[in-house]
DNA sequence: GAGCGTTTTAAACGTATGTTTGAAACACTT
DNA sequence: AAGTGTTTCAAACATACGTTTAAAACGCTC
């Protein structure tokens, strides 16, 4: 019976609750009545709320994106004289992205939820944290892309990348209800893997899509 | 100096709060200032500030969904023998939405953002309002991109329709500050009917996007 | 086991929220 | 102009929130 202690009980109780109901509708009250700690312990121990916010974000990013700035580079030098493709940069993020969710197969999801919110919802502080903390890798990769697909203007490939960025999140941050809705209708569930496997070629597709003429 | 009346002002405070906050960052107090009338307004006139999210949502849908049902009726009647092409599809959906939001250009993209607010926070109230009132409309569309899609199964079909949809709301609720980050980052900006134009091509390849074999 | 830094606890604080109230102001008919 | 139903208003209400506090409990070294 091993009991986690406060910090983790609390990362894990804020992670869930935040990806069901958002950072403003979740109080603390509720985030330490799941931890089963006391209602201080999220001040002493992260400081504020949102201190507790950027933490959540933290332990998923933080690993992820050392594991992608090494396999980045790793793929760089293997294809030192050939040059890498755009798929293969969609292979690699995703086997990234499924290895940091790997202990628990939910994860994920819940993270590409909490990722989403972090788009919509105000939270001027975690845009704030996450441009400081990790903007250079997300730059790296953005490089890679450029040079993986030379024959898109720079304005279009910006789009057709937050379209892809669109898709991707919208659906495997809701991939709980849409498997489940996929199952009532048609009889066939999925696990976030699969959908990650149509993903990506619905996506390449759209990246290679005819491009206009310019203006 | 013709002043709207109460409930009109009400209705676009809340719309732009909302968009840009979220619904539990927007207090009653920050809506009946920015409409300039008093905080009790909102529960006489809407009864509640769950009532206020719904009619903000109900202002835009009702006349977008029965004008989506004309024009699909109509197409249906024009093409009776020939059949309707997806892309036919995407071009009479999107020209409903932009004809829904002309009176201000900005409107469709604050409209969009209330969508994905709408699909991420909690407001279970929200999905259960918009559900009974609006999946009528929704599921005939459905109806018809399936005919207009018989070489997809169900399930391939039911995914890249959710792609397409996470797709269009995440770029065309954040085409506020992506245009801005494109013209930061590129010097060409873009409005929301360019980004339109730049979605359709991307959208309709993906779901043309050859089909894994089915297990 | 005494002493001490760390952690947990229950209680309270101040503030902001959604909602209700009862009187005042208004619009409109007779 | 009186009367009536509707709308506005300032004030208060109850509740929930994030945060702080001071004491208690704990873990550990000497």
């Amino acid at each position: 019976m091993s009991q986690k202690d406060t910090v983790t009980s609390l990362l894990d109780a804020a992670e869930e609750l935040f990806s069901e109901r958002g950072f403003a509708e979740t109080s603390l009250r509720n985030i330490t009545t799941r931890a089963g700690v006391n209602l201080a312990a999220v001040n002493y121990h992260f400081g504020s709320k949102k201190a507790l916010i950027q933490a959540v974000f933290a332990r998923f990013l933080t690993p992820f994106c050392e594991q992608l700035e090494g396999e980045l580079n790793a793929i760089k030098i293997r294809n030192a004289h050939t040059s890498v493709s755009f798929e293969d940069l969609l292979k690699l993020i995703s086997h990234v992205a499924l290895k940091a969710g790997q202990d628990s197969p939910r994860k994920l999801g819940i993270f590409m939820r909490l990722l989403g919110l972090a788009y919509t919802q105000g939270q001027g502080h975690l845009r704030r944290f996450l441009q400081k903390e990790y903007a250079p890798v997300f730059s790296a990769f953005m490089e890679s892309v450029k040079t993986a697909t030379p024959n898109l203007t720079d304005e279009e490939r910006f789009w057709r990348i937050h379209f892809m960025l669109g898709a991707t999140i919208f659906t495997l941050s809701g991939s709980d209800s849409l498997t489940a809705m996929a199952e009532h209708d048609l009889g066939k569930g999925s696990n976030i893997a699969q959908v990650i496997e149509r993903l990506i070629p619905f996506l390449a597709a759209g990246l290679d899509a005819p491009q206009l003429a310019e203006a």
